[in-house]
DNA sequence: ATGGCTGCAAAAGTTTTGCACTTCT
DNA sequence: AGAAGTGCAAAACTTTTGCAGCCAT
């Protein structure tokens, strides 16, 4: 499976510390009448730091780091949970795995450099503009918007061209 | 693993007819030293087809139809080779299925209602502006753009208000 | 003829589930 | 107390691979 998680924008204009998220995540959580629990917790940790992309195993691994005794269906269960409440949002990009990543508070959207797999991220003010017109266009209310491009970065384009 | 493939638009500007498709991808196999069997033409004509959007094993399905031996290997391999000679191009969508669908000559893009799951496309030409703004801020040459945009359409709306 | 392709079966990888036990609230 | 959460192991899926024979070119 091939997709990514990014925690939501919080919805509070001030600049969110981890205390912010982590209590908005205990207090989302509350009233969906889940609970905060340690593997929760670290995995909500995990990934709202990591500002790498990480699949679901690379947070297995980094959680078992931490405690050890976490098991990988915990991860699945507690991704598919922060998913389904919104805290957590999956991406979908290249075929063969799975990143999360942290999207403090402002949209943004992903170019991958299909010559070295860099990822870059970038906000785009026209995405507003599109949103509006299909929303429009449509009869869409329009909830999340995720744009992905491919393409070859300039480094990779230099390379490109000595051969 | 959830992605979608889609053929490339055909390149030149006559209506695409399932004869050019065939003998384009013929010649586009031939120059790469690939051939054509009766097991890539049949799923070849079935995304070119099927104007829905069909995973993985729903090809698999629908070519054991038409001729029943064929193994959902064959299937897979046939993806994985259209896709790397840039006959078919994977997209990514929701969670758990793959689909494919035929992009006949425009780029388009999606937008999946969360209530029902409908699947609307859309033609876009901000996404055109979009693409030469990231490419010259960023100094990408980019190849793809895919925009996936999720919400609720009128009648679920309508639906849910009534809730 | 010869190198790509296929079917079959087995393997590899990812995600989900059942169950008994633990732990938040 | 009671419901949600956890770890472990097994199951369910999806995708990939090895191999012997087949078939486009």
């Amino acid at each position: 499976m091939l997709y990514l998680l990014q925690i939501i924008s919080i919805s509070d204009n001030k600049m969110p510390t981890k205390k912010h998220t982590l209590e908005h995540s205990r207090r989302e959580l509350g009233s969906a009448g889940l609970r905060m629990t340690s593997q929760r917790a670290l995995i909500l940790d995990i990934i709202s730091r990591g500002h790498k992309h990480l699949d679901a195993d690379d947070i297995y691994r980094l959680a078992r780091d931490r405690q050890p005794g976490i098991s990988l269906s915990t991860v699945y269960r507690n991704l598919q949970a922060l998913k389904k409440l919104g805290l957590v949002q999956e991406l979908h990009f290249d075929e063969a795995h799975h990143h999360y990543e942290v999207k403090p508070s402002a949209e943004h959207h992903h170019l991958v450099c299909l010559g070295c797999g860099k990822i870059v991220e970038f906000g785009c003010e026209l995405c507003q503009e599109m949103k509006k017109e299909i929303a429009c266009k449509k009869g869409f209310d329009i909830t999340g918007v995720e744009v992905h491009m491919t393409g070859y970065c300039a480094e990779c384009r230099k390379k490109r061209n000595k051969k």
